[in-house]
DNA sequence: AATTTACCACTTTCTCCCACTTGTTGAAAA
DNA sequence: TTTTCAACAAGTGGGAGAAAGTGGTAAATT
């Protein structure tokens, strides 16, 4: 699977269920367009894998050994509400309730993806985390980046 | 039986019944949605197992040598509280109370199913351990995941 | 006999499936 | 060249059936 990108806008209709964008479909195998699975992210929002790549990184998870109590609390808040969703037949998703709260999602969210993950945000929410800060972008952006040596990597400024 | 998955928060009824939500039980086998064991977890929590899934758990346990005291003393204290429930008619167990009362449940449980096994949680220890060090998880992350050669992993920060 | 457990019946809620509406694209004819 | 219609895809809504939740009674165990 390629990088996924994309910031799509969404509307839930009256049930909760959250449509998936077809351009976000287009960007997964057609293997990959059913199920996912959910999880709450570090802030105020979930991020959903598609199944395939989920199961790589919990194989691992998987084989920790819970004897261990270390290994137990990783385990456990790795999984921070891990939940498998299937779309419907007319490309919809029925989120569980309590990440729906979590994220406080009510009618608009917002699906943010990059690399390997849907993020999933209520819109409020998300304006809000895009503009705090906003203007120390460039600033952030030296923090993060500006040690990595500059091997044919592209410029972005 | 692949890698459970899920959260599902459950009420429990006026007799301490607790439904088996039908998520987790499409994840199991047929044979093996009717008979679990439950035993003390090394937190505030019990551990579920499909029968199947204790049988192997447990045959390890009995390979230890019982000649060695401290060999005797983690079977007994491992196996204490084991006890086989049965899902009823309706899709419910009813919990021994004494295991209740250890995990503190009263009416509302987290089912937490990861790997081989459902932990059962009262929801405000759950939470509770959910949140606790909730700050750290990077550097838990590390000292668990750090010291695994990094083949293929995905990202998941 | 009292308490606990198993079994059965019913209501409410939710989920999945199906059918319909809306929108878009492309081709053909005026 | 423009307009119209057809065909398909995308998006919306509703309803049937399954699951969750509730309660009660009979049986069994102590």
């Amino acid at each position: 699977m390629g990088a996924l990108i994309g910031e799509y806008e969404c509307k839930l209709d009256e049930k909760g269920r959250l449509m998936v964008p077809s351009g976000l479909k287009k960007q997964l195998p057609a293997k990959e367009q059913k199920k996912f699975v959910v999880n709450r992210g570090f802030e105020k929002q979930l991020n959903m894998y598609p199944q395939k790549e989920w199961e790589k990184i919990s194989s691992q998870i998987n084989e920790l050994n819970l004897f261990v109590k270390q290994n137990r609390e990783f385990v456990r808040k790795f999984n921070n509400g891990a939940t498998e969703v299937e779309v419907d037949g007319s490309g919809r998703i029925l989120l569980p309730k309590t990440l729906m709260q979590y994220a406080g999602i009510d009618k608009e969210a917002i699906l943010f993806a990059h690399s390997n993950r849907i993020e999933i945000w209520s819109k409020a929410e998300y304006d809000k985390f895009m503009k705090e800060g906003a203007d120390d972008f460039a600033a952030l952006a030296e923090q993060v980046m500006g040690n990595i040596p500059n091997k044919g990597k592209a410029d972005v400024s």
